[in-house]
Parts: structure tokens; sequence; C-alpha cells
DNA sequence: AAATATACTTACGGGTCGCGAACAAACATG
DNA sequence: CATGTTTGTTCGCGACCCGTAAGTATATTT
């Protein structure tokens, strides 16, 4: 999952950084909400984080011109506890939830990991499909009761694509939501990754758990 | 399905150029206004992506003396974000839908999708006639409840001939929608395509779901 | 009925894509 | 700093898909 952080507050931008790394997101940062702008209309991030404070544009502006251009992402901004009054013109503007500042850590991670889930449609943390079982609080995925012990980038394909069941996901959908900015979108990671995730998940290779669709991408089996 | 290109900033251009290549698109392209007019007039395109800061003849002309000429092919317009008052005259000009710069890959692909369907008065994703259902967004057909395995082109066949039932197909015509500009029209590969689709949705021919009507192309059979 | 045109079938080659194995690099851990 | 684990690259093999071409069948015309 991928993670924008706009914020100009330095100390607290690489704080926000180094946390949702440490939490297995990818992220890129914005220090100005010209930049932010920017970056949200050209990534697919799973969510973006905004501080109201932006230097060049602020926050509103950014929310309001990148829901103009149908930017769909969900929101969060970030708001300093003298004014809360702000939420309610930043949701007005079309952001999701809030935050004042200061925050517990754990409080952050909880509400993007709501949103994450909420946009995919996904009331529950825990995503069933067929025998498979991901459970997105502790990170543990079970195949017909039995656990699989995934390393941290195993666990992000896994979990893309538990979130998309259904449909046809390309090896470029999944790299520029597990990967940030920069990376080499010629490699053969994906493919890699899949194959590992394969003899984790059906070490005998009879249920055939992920599909793939020459030229096109995975899918999650349906009859399973 | 087959789209044309018309953007002059060449780093746009061949990103657009792969990413539509990469969605089973057949893409033609023009870096001007001129060039654009040429190709638009001259082939049967299923949708337009035209840039309205085009040399030679701008996007506005273009669209103008394409809807005189009676193409009627939709037409998406890119404008600059800070021009986006542009998006006004552009659909006055005989555009049917606008994107304005940067955009989310995402994003412009659900606009070409909306206006490949709108056109051919298609709603909904999915796509039925008779035991027949095609889901555009996964890409799967089934056939009386039992779902095949399409590749990419023999998708591609099916897509055209259900988005046109009741509509005498010809082979040109599917060529020149399926594949583009410089592709050998003598060839026989729609006529080896249709064959191996028949194998596949009726392996014992008797339902016989595309019907041939010599000298003229083929059909949906009406009664299913 | 023969000749011709059109469509269908089949088999094959070239090329691309995906997979697996092995290796190298980065990172973590003690 | 040494060791083990995770991540990412390279490369060769194999499978699959596409398009061609040649031969066969079926319709249409003469």
């Amino acid at each position: 999952m991928r993670i924008l952080v706009a914020e100009d507050d330095s100390r607290l931008l690489t704080q926000l950084d180094t946390l949702l790394h440490q939490h297995g997101y990818s992220v890129d940062l914005a220090d100005n909400g010209q930049n932010a702008l920017y970056l949200i209309t050209e990534n697919p991030y799973d969510v973006a984080i905004i501080d109201i404070g932006l230097p060049k544009l602020d926050g509103f502006d950014v929310i309001r011109k990148a829901r103009q251009q149908e930017v769909g992402c969900p929101v969060l901004i970030l708001t300093a506890r003298d004014r809360w009054q702000e939420k309610v013109e930043g949701l007005d503007a079309g952001a999701d939830d809030y935050l004042t500042k200061p925050f517990h850590n754990e409080e952050l991670l909880a509400r993007v990991k709501a949103l994450i889930r909420r946009a995919s449609g996904q009331a529950n943390p825990v995503v069933e499909h067929g025998p498979l079982k991901l459970d997105t609080v502790t990170e543990e995925l079970t195949i017909a009761q039995r656990q699989l012990e995934l390393t941290a980038y195993e666990y992000k394909v896994m979990h893309y694509l538990m979130m998309n069941p259904q449909k046809v996901v390309s090896k470029t959908e999944l790299t520029e939501h597990i990967y940030d900015q920069d990376f080499d979108l010629d490699s053969n990671v994906i493919e890699v990754f899949i194959g590992r995730l394969r003899k984790k998940l059906d070490p005998d290779g009879n249920l055939k758990p992920i599909e793939t669709l020459r030229g096109r991408g995975y899918r999650l089996s349906r009859n399973l």
C-alpha cells in the first residue's frame, strides 16, 4: 500500500515517513502544497495524509483541486488542536477523516488502516476469499486453517490481491501499489514473488490459488 | 478497440501509447493536428484522445472539422490544468469528455472505457446477449453459466461482436477495430479467430452462436 | 455441373511471456 | 563483524499465443 504524506514540518515529516515505512507502507513525501497536488494526481495512492497548513497551496486547496480532477484516493487531514474548526472545512473540501496534532502513532495507523479498508469496500479487518483468510491486523494469512509465514513483501502482494478479488491485476498495477515512485517497472520481482507465494500457498500444486492471464496479469482463483 | 491519440509532448505520447497497449487497445498516434484530422477521418476509431494544444491545427479545430465530416467517434480532450476553462469550448466543439493534465492513468482508462460503453449504448459493464455474458471489468465470458478462458485476441473479437449484436460485422471492420494502422488486411486471422471462438463457445456444434453471412461478415445468432 | 469465389480447418514457425533456479545485494540479528 | 534472511537480478527453458499458409469444404455463378 502506497501513501502520500504532505507536511511542512520536516521533523514530523520524517517521523511519519519512518513510522509508515516500519509498518510496511511505501511512502512518497511532499513538503508543500504544489508538490503534493502534483504527486497525488500522478500516482495511485491508497491513502493521502495532508497537513492543512501547507506552504504555496494550503491543504484545502490541494484536496479541492485533486477532487476536481477526480482523484478518488482517501484523504486524512492533519490539523492543529486549536484549529479543530478546520476539520469541518476539510471534510467539506473532500477529506475523508481528520486527526488533530499532536497524535499518537497508533491512532494515526489505525485511521490509515480504516481508510484503506473502507476504500476497498471491506469494513472487516479480516478479508476472506474461499479457504484464504487474511487478518490485516495481525498480518497473518491462513489457507484452510493452515497458517503461513509470509515475508513483508509476500504479504504486500497477497494483501493487494485479496483486496481485489474477481479482478485481473496487472504486474504494473501491483508494482505501482507496492513500491514507491522510482522503481524499475521492467523488473520481474512481481513474477518472483508470485512464484514464492504459490510455493507457500500450495506446495503440492493442486489448488492453483493464483491464476495467470498471459499478457494481462494475475487473478485469485474463484473456485477454491 | 482502436484508439487515436493526438498529443505533441512526445514523452506523454509514448506514455499513453504503452499504457493503452498494456490494456489491450490498438493505438494510432499523431503529434500534430493535421495528421490527427487525417487519421480520424480515415479510420474508424472507437475513441479519440486529443490534446487541445496541438501544433499546425489545434484540438478545437480538429474536432470541429471532424464533426463537420460526420465523424461520430467519441472524443476525450486533454487540457492543461491552468487552462481548465478550455473544457467548455472543447465540449462545444463536439468533444464528449475532458481530462486535465496531469491525470491518473487509472482515471484515463476509466474515461475511455466509459466512452466506449456509452457509444455502444451500453451503460452497464456487463454485456449480455442470450446465454452469453461478457464482463468487461474482469474480461470474462460465460455462456450458459459455463466460464470460458479466452486469450487476449479472442476476447477482442468477442467484445466487438457483443458490442454490435444484431449487426453484420464485416471482417474488414473487425480488423480495423482490433488492429492498428499497418496491418495486412488480406490476412485471414479473423477467420482463424472466429474458428477458435466457435470451438470454445460451442464445442459440440449445435448452438451455432456465430453466424456467417457469406460475403458480408459475421453476426451473433439472434435465436439463442 | 463446372468453375470460381469465399469461408473453414489444420498445422506449423516465430516470438513473446512467464517461470524457476541460482546468484548477488541489501538488510537484520546476534 | 559474522551469519542468516529477505529482496531483487540475470538467464535459460518451456509454454503459449498469434499469424501465416496450404489444403479442404461450401456456397454462388455461369
